[in-house]
RNA sequence: UGCGGUGUAGUUCAACGGUAGAACAGCGGUCUCAUAAACCGCUAGAUGGAGGUUCAAUUCCUCCCACCGCGACCA
């Protein structure tokens, strides 16, 4: 029997529309997935969407929606982009397209669950325990948050929630505890003894380096009161599923772990050689979290988890939407080929790192390297047996007697140069992918027309025509052309699945090339007198400056629709806020103009400034500020700001701040953004706002 | 602040310790089968800085600088 492949994207979440990222991950899969069926490994691809949490649930209640028809629409989008990449399995792609709200899903969840709880960790303490789940809790949210998702408002010590602007709760909720501190040995051993298991290596060492930093055991549940959308757990109906483990679950249930469906691909025979391919951003769960879920459990971990990097904008930033500078995947779809798409993300990026996405790097990389490099080729190859042999691929054997004509002119008479290079190339690119070194691997292949289009140039078929002695050359030059072509097309076939097909049937070839083990290719194989088919254009150039130009006026358009997209499926929590206050209120809040005299960033703080501030007052004021990252502390020396100067102390960073200073919060996606308050004219220090 | 990584041609990246290379871009030329293509040639670098080990350092070691990632701290 043959080896199996089982190589998985990430579950996407339900709760925003497809982009770059989801396309980038899947198409790597796919092109894997491809790449390993034409080794004749019984492959499964999977894909889908993680469709639980409360983020869901809410998102459903602002659309007027149940949670089902929310992430029914979003999967929906989800296939529909999948479907225009060609990424579907109507069109060869992913083998399941995995929902978390499939029945067979809750069964098997569940089963992982039961049989994590009834095993024990590695120092026989209980794998799962009930405890207290203490907490910052944000009542109209009906939502704990983490450190990442409250603030810290100057003058006070308790969290805040960003959305609703007033103080957490600190609420304990009972919960069932994962008993992760357990298992830091086990996955510090496992981890570390096996080079493959987590890649890139960088990313390994962050890993390790998290795990020797201590774990803490993890709450798995939540209770059904607070968040209803989700995984029941086993035999307590008071909770559900915390959605990681819900999510990561996925992976095993999808092959019918814990489940009976007659469909299932069955998980003993998948899940013995199985990749994760990860965005580098949830790492963790998967290594940290999923390791131990399946060792408590008595399974097997996995065999690789991959972890990519991002696509940063042309300059280097990272996309956001007011930057402007977001790839959208329907532009890409409207204005590229696919496989050119494909071929792109495949080549520029460094797998592993992060790469460079921009419009024009995708125009000229298209235009070069298939334009001009592959799709010129084999336009040329083609047209020359179109006009020099009636459309039939020659012999490509030389006779000994003819071997001095060839070597006038300029050809090798045997071919065994070429067959080297081709050989070589097909070697080493199938070693760099095994390795997920693909734009190596790509690279290594693209030695290989150049080789070609010299061995065009320097024997002149134009003028081997003219001299009927010659025949046999020209032949040669031809055939060794359009082999060339046809080793090329089965080669790059899984990232350019379109494209080849056609250049292989132009050849006049008709068997499945998605089935052909490039491994196996030998030199010579094509039939001469082979009759090739009707030539067409694969790789059109690309016109950049009209293209761009399009790109430009379509992407107005579709900023606008995106938009109305997004507040329709994941809407904004908006508070309309319709407590006014009286003017005695606003009294309270003692406004006054101070002039800074100091200020100095503060040792091992990355965000506070240090300023001293003259309000006009006997003594100058301390205050901190957060601002570090947006001003340079001298320039705002001498500034006139606006400062709130009976805001009650606080200390941070063990020095007290004796007020605010006001400033514009602007958002933005790369963090907030803030702009000082100031004044135009010259103000006095000291005067008071009102 | 801890751990890890990166720093090489205009750009993206290579170089078991052994004369710093490739692709793209740029400039000049050749050619016409081809998608203004291809082919040939040229240009380009004190390998972030300073030390050290060595016959020999881009490579190994130490320190410093800059940027990135993860964490901590902080918001």
């Amino acid at each position: 029997m043959s080896e199996t492949f089982y190589i998985t994207t990430p579950i996407y979440y339900a709760n925003s529309l497809p982009h770059l990222g989801h396309l980038y991950t899947t198409i790597v899969a796919d092109v894997v997935a491809r790449h390993k069926r034409q080794r004749g490994s019984e492959t499964l691809f999977l894909t889908g969407t993680d469709e639980h949490g409360l983020n869901i649930q809410r998102a459903a209640e602002k659309n007027d929606r149940t949670p089902q028809e929310q992430v029914d629409v979003i999967s929906g989008e989800l296939k529909r982009m999948f479907h225009d990449f060609r990424l579907d399995g109507e069109n060869g792609g992913y083998d399941i397209f995995m929902r978390t709200t499939e029945p067979f899903h809750y069964a098997g969840a569940q089963h992982l669950w039961r049989e994590i709880a009834k095993g024990v960790s590695p120092k026989g303490n209980p794998n799962i325990y009930k405890a207290f789940y203490r907490g910052w809790f944000c009542a109209p949210c009906a939502e704990f948050k983490t450190e990442e998702q409250y603030v810290m408002v100057e003058g006070s010590d308790i969290p805040h929630c960003p959305i609703h602007e007033r103080p957490l709760d600190q609420v304990a909720e009972e919960s069932y505890f994962f008993n992760l501190s357990d298992y830091q040995d086990f996955l510090l051993e496992m981890i570390e003894n096996d080079p493959n298991l987590v890649k890139p290596e960088a990313r390994r060492n962050e890993v390790i380096s998290f795990i020797k930093g201590g774990l803490q055991d993890l709450s798995i549940s939540r209770q059904k009161s607070s968040v209803a959308w989700g995984v029941p757990v086993p035999d307590d109906d008071d909770h559900v599923m915390y959605v990681w483990m819900d999510a990561l679950s996925n992976y095993i249930t999808a092959l019918g772990f814990g489940n009976d469906r007659e469909s299932a691909p069955g998980f003993d025979k998948y899940w013995s050689n199985v990749t994760h391919l990860v965005g580098k951003d949830i790492l963790r769960f998967h290594t940290v979290y999923w390791f131990s879920f399946l060792h408590a459990a008595g399974l097997p971990i996995p065999g690789t988890v991959y972890a990519h990097g991002m696509w940063l904008d042309a300059d280097g930033r990272k996309m956001g939407k007011t930057l402007g500078n977001v790839i959208e995947v329907d532009v890409l779809h409207q204005h590229f080929q696919v496989d050119a798409i494909r071929y792109f993300v495949m080549r520029d990026m460094v797998f592993g790192q992060d790469g460079k996405f921009g419009y024009e790097n995708l125009i000229e990389r298209a235009n070069a390297d298939l334009a001009s490099g592959l799709g010129n080729l084999a336009s040329r190859t083609f047209s020359m047996i179109t006009k020099y042999r009636d459309g039939l691929v020659p012999d490509g054997k030389i006779a000994e007697e003819n071997y001095l004509n060839a070597r006038r002119a300029g050809l090798d008479p045997d071919g065994q140069e070429l067959v080297s290079v081709v050989t070589h190339a097909r070697d080493e690119f199938l070693r760099r992918f095994e390795n997920f070194e693909f734009s190596q691997a790509l690279e290594s292949v693209w030695a290989v027309i150049a080789r070609v289009d010299k061995m065009i140039s320097d024997s002149k078929p134009w003028e081997l025509i003219k001299d009927e002695n010659q025949a046999e050359t020209l032949n040669a030059v031809l055939y060794r052309a359009c082999e060339t072509l046809r080793w090329l097309s089965i080669l790059l076939h899984p990232v350019m699945p379109e494209a080849t097909k056609s250049i292989y049937s132009q050849i006049g070839l008709s068997d499945d090339i998605s089935k052909i083990d490039p491994a196996d290719l030998n030199w010579g194989e094509l039939p001469s007198g082979t009759k090739i088919g009707e030539t067409v254009g694969v790789f059109p150039r690309i016109d950049k400056n009209k293209v761009m130009s399009e790109i430009q006026e379509s992407s107005q358009e579709t900023v606008v629709s995106s938009q109305e997209l997004d507040t329709a499926s994941v809407p904004v929590v908006e508070e309309v806020i319709e407590n006014f206050i009286t003017i005695d209120d606003f009294l309270k809040v003692e406004l006054r103009v101070g002039e800074v005299k100091v200020c100095e960033r503060i040792p091992n703080a990355d965000k506070l400034l240090r300023f001293e501030i003259d309000l006009g007052e006997p003594e100058h004021r301390q205050i901190l500020a957060g601002l570090a990252e947006y001003y340079e502390p001298e320039t705002l020396i001498g500034r006139k700001v606006v400062v709130v100067a009976n805001l009650k102390p606080r200390k941070m960073r063990g020095l007290e701040s004796q007020g605010m200073i006001c400033a514009a919060s602007l958002e933005d996606d790369s963090g907030p953004n803030p702009a000082l308050a100031a004044f135009l004219e010259d103000v006095a220090v000291g005067a008071r706002l009102k």
